[in-house]
DNA sequence: GGTGAAATTACAGCTTC
DNA sequence: GAAGCTGTAATTTCACC
């Protein structure tokens, strides 16, 4: 069970702007933050250990890799057993095409975000990738027109409102 | 429109180590690709030119920052009129539940994924910023059991099978 | 692809509250 | 004593050849 950390206004403000930019220098992070360079690199080292920060990642363009049309998949797994949804589970991480993968409560068991080339490629996966398989029950595909990030992650307040967003928490693009 | 951009083998090998981790220095790249250490750098500089890397993200626990509860939220949106929408999606950017946010095809318009502090917070979330809001017919919420990151984002191969994985392509955790 | 300068990061010891 | 600052060494980045 992972616990709650207590962050102070320092980690927080870190934290925002490297959800900004994760490759923003702790010297460029300490002039924002109004701190040693130092104490940034502290900060950090900390929220690592401590498993705020859990890594960098690279952000990608999916249609400049050839993969220009996303989809979500709701799946239905019958019947919905640990035997079962195991090699399944593995198999759907393993494509190629998988972006991410949810294991959820509802009519549909697992949701899949995946990039493919074209529609005939998405038919291609659905057909030979879920409702091939004998647990697959049913699959709902779902193209996505657009999609957005959203603000930087950050703890709850108090009384439910937005947290203070202190130098600008404009969303990206 | 993003076109498909051109990469050989030294590029893919580099965005797959890039996409294990983002942080992988310029000289372990080379070491693992083969190429000179400044060969690296120009080509992630021609794939940040060319769109292909985005940009470098954080990646958090929501848990440790106090949201261990994350829901998918299917919304249905009447009338669907770009007028109605834009602030509706302008709005749900802006919370700071929102982790993701998609327009769709399909009987639901929407899809959030949202990370909460408990029940008692989605139930907030879902009454004050989606049912509340006359342009929201209505609203499916999921919980979210698990999720997986997948394998990292590779170009389509011609006859739709796996990717080569070269040095071992196997999902973080 | 290699080299060298500049910047960044890591880490020590010292200071402060 | 925990947290932050300053200085220094090691590493990384990056412009130029």
């Amino acid at each position: 069970m992972s616990e709650s950390v207590a962050l102070d206004p320092v980690d927080l403000h870190i934290l925002r702007l490297l959800q900004n930019d994760a490759r923003t220098t702790y010297r460029e992070l300490a002039a924002e933050v109004g701190v040693a360079p130092s104490t940034c690199l502290d900060r950090v080292a900390r929220l690592r250990r401590s498993g705020v920060i859990l890594g960098h990642r690279l952000r990608l363009d999916p249609a400049r890799l050839g993969r220009g049309l996303e989809a979500l998949l709701l799946v239905q797994v019958r019947p919905h057993r640990r035997e079962l949804i195991g090699p399944f589970v593995d198999r759907i991480r393993a494509l190629p095409e998988s972006r991410a993968f949810f294991h959820l409560t509802g009519p549909d068991d697992y949701l899949v975000h995946v990039a493919v080339a074209d529609p005939t490629d998405l038919q291609r996966l659905v057909l030979d990738e879920f409702t091939s398989r004998r647990e697959v029950a049913r699959v709902e595909t779902r193209l996505i027109f657009q999609q957005w990030e959203c603000g930087p992650l950050m703890p709850p307040t108090a009384d439910g409102r937005n947290p203070a967003t202190g130098s600008g928490t404009r969303p990206g693009s």
